[in-house]
DNA sequence: GGGTTTATGGACGGCATAGTCAAGAACGCT
DNA sequence: AGCGTTCTTGACTATGCCGTCCATAAACCC
């Protein structure tokens, strides 16, 4: 029932989906939105809500585990997430969209996509600290650092995939930033 | 006269923007709008068109030069794109602002977009290849697959930027960036 | 089963917006 | 200066959209 809403938002953006559009979409009457969830706006942050949580939750799955297999999930998550970009059905990101649209305007949206972006730099962090004590990263090395980088590099996938860039430049700029990651002295 | 045009699309967004707001900006009539651009979209084509090639001439003029300085400029190129992406009053990027709400619409704006990158992935690789000849990066590495990589960091920059990340983290991320950069063996 | 409360949905108002048009001003050319 | 052409302007139309409202249906409680 959200998701149908989501759907709406995630293609046409914040100001291009009219609430008509979203009372077809959903199969309600346009005063059971109102009633349900006060406005436009308020729906928005609801949707948009629930979906930083899928995307963390979706991180959190990828990532975690044995210390042995960090390296090799943190290669498979980022490579499937370029292939995942380059996909032309994918609508790309709804937060960017949403970023991009009401970021600098609602105040709610701005401090939910900056708290989903720590969380899953978060994510990246616990992974490259089990990278180093498996022997797969230089253990001097900043784990926080490298993880911003690693974060960078997946939205800037994002950002290209989204422009239309094919996948094995995605996933070959992705394979760059893990080959760039300093591997231990021996 | 487009520079304000320019300037609504990018503060609240194509869908965002009404024609009377650009009339009231650039201090044109509508009527003089829809003669001299056709509508909306084409205005915003002709906008987004003039903002492509400002940030390709931008970029050329930061990089290309003496290939002893060829690393330095890189260098200083992706540090100053990460504090300008950090700025608050920054307003994103036109680019993936008109890309988020366009390019899955407007197949002109999308190729456009796409071109634009494309460009600037050249600049970047040409930048490596000198940074290769004077030794400053492994000669053996393939400075295109590079360029995609800094690339990517770069429009991950310029996402999380928008999304409030401080300028610390950004310029952080494009340190290590270029720390990964394969250094030649000696 | 009756009465009350709550959810539903489509019609409606009011407002903003995309795009048009005809009248008038500016301008260039002779 | 006179005249035609182009450019500008602001009012106008038609459409679309946000949010509301009320009649109706459903659910729920006793």
């Amino acid at each position: 029932m959200l998701n149908a809403a989501r759907d709406q938002f995630w293609a046409t953006g914040f100001a291009g989906t009219s609430m008509d559009a979203i009372a077809a979409a959903t199969g309600l009457g346009k005063g059971s939105l109102y009633g349900a969830f006060g406005g436009k706006r308020e729906l928005f942050r609801r949707v948009f809500d629930d979906h930083c949580d899928a995307a963390i939750c979706s991180v959190d799955r990828q990532l975690g585990g044995d210390d042995e297999q960090a390296f090799a999930r943190l290669t498979a998550y980022l490579l499937a997430h370029a292939t995942a970009c380059a996909e032309p059905s994918r609508r790309g990101c709804l937060l960017a969209k949403g970023t991009a649209e009401l970021a600098e305007h609602d105040e709610v949206v701005s401090a939910r996509s900056l708290k989903t972006f720590e969380a899953v730099q978060r994510a990246i962090t616990a992974e490259l600290e089990a990278c180093q004590r498996n022997g797969d990263i230089d253990p001097a090395a900043d784990a926080r650092q490298l993880a911003g980088l690693l974060l960078t590099v997946h939205r800037g996938l994002e950002a290209l995939g989204k422009a239309g860039v094919d996948e094995r430049t995605l996933r070959s700029s992705a394979e760059a930033a893990l080959a760039g990651l300093p591997r231990p002295p021996r």
